[in-house]
DNA sequence: GCCAACGTTGGC
DNA sequence: GCCAACGTTGGC
């Protein structure tokens, strides 16, 4: 079982948009590495933390969701209303994967981008190390408990 | 809005 | 294969 940390900006999707939708495909990825991660390590049942990305009002880990589909190809690269047509994608090779998040509970508080990065158990997480800028990648299961425990306890 | 740090593209 | 130019991410 591997646990992923996955951003995403709150005004484009947000953790109560999937609370309402409960299951939704994790589309717009356009990234070889998180797409070969994606398609050969991602599996049915792991879980990951939902992450707000540039927010307005603060950045940070806010939730808990289900990986609920292996990756299949991402349906919005050949839709040119979408928000990352790909027009060189070849519907019979398809370059660009998502998969299916399941909505599973909000963290009781909101665990801050500037609280992990004052916590030295963070230190060796790919989030705040230098030059991260994928928007999927797996975290330690230490890390995902760690984030978990934080949201339970006054900051 | 700024900017650092990457990733991608395409000419050569 | 190199690398300049450009695009994107995402914190601040």
């Amino acid at each position: 079982m591997t646990y992923w940390l996955m951003k995403s900006e709150p005004d484009c999707y947000s953790i109560d948009d999937l609370k309402r939708d409960k299951v939704e495909h994790w589309d717009g990825t356009r990234n070889y590495q998180v797409r070969n991660m994606m398609r050969d390590q991602m599996e049915v049942g792991d879980l990951a933390i939902f992450y707000h990305s540039n927010a307005k009002t603060e950045t940070g880990c806010v939730g808990i969701m289900k990986v609920h589909s292996k990756a299949y190809p991402d349906p919005t690269q050949f839709d040119p209303q979408s928000e990352h047509p790909d027009p060189k994608s070849d519907p019979d090779n398809p370059r660009w994967l998502c998969v299916d998040m399941k909505y599973v509970e909000h963290l009781p508080r909101l665990v801050s981008l500037a609280e992990i990065k004052l916590d030295p158990a963070f230190a060796t997480m790919p989030l705040v190390m230098r030059g991260n800028r994928l928007s999927v990648f797996p975290i330690k299961k230490i890390h995902f408990d760690r984030i978990c425990k934080l949201a339970t306890q006054e900051q």
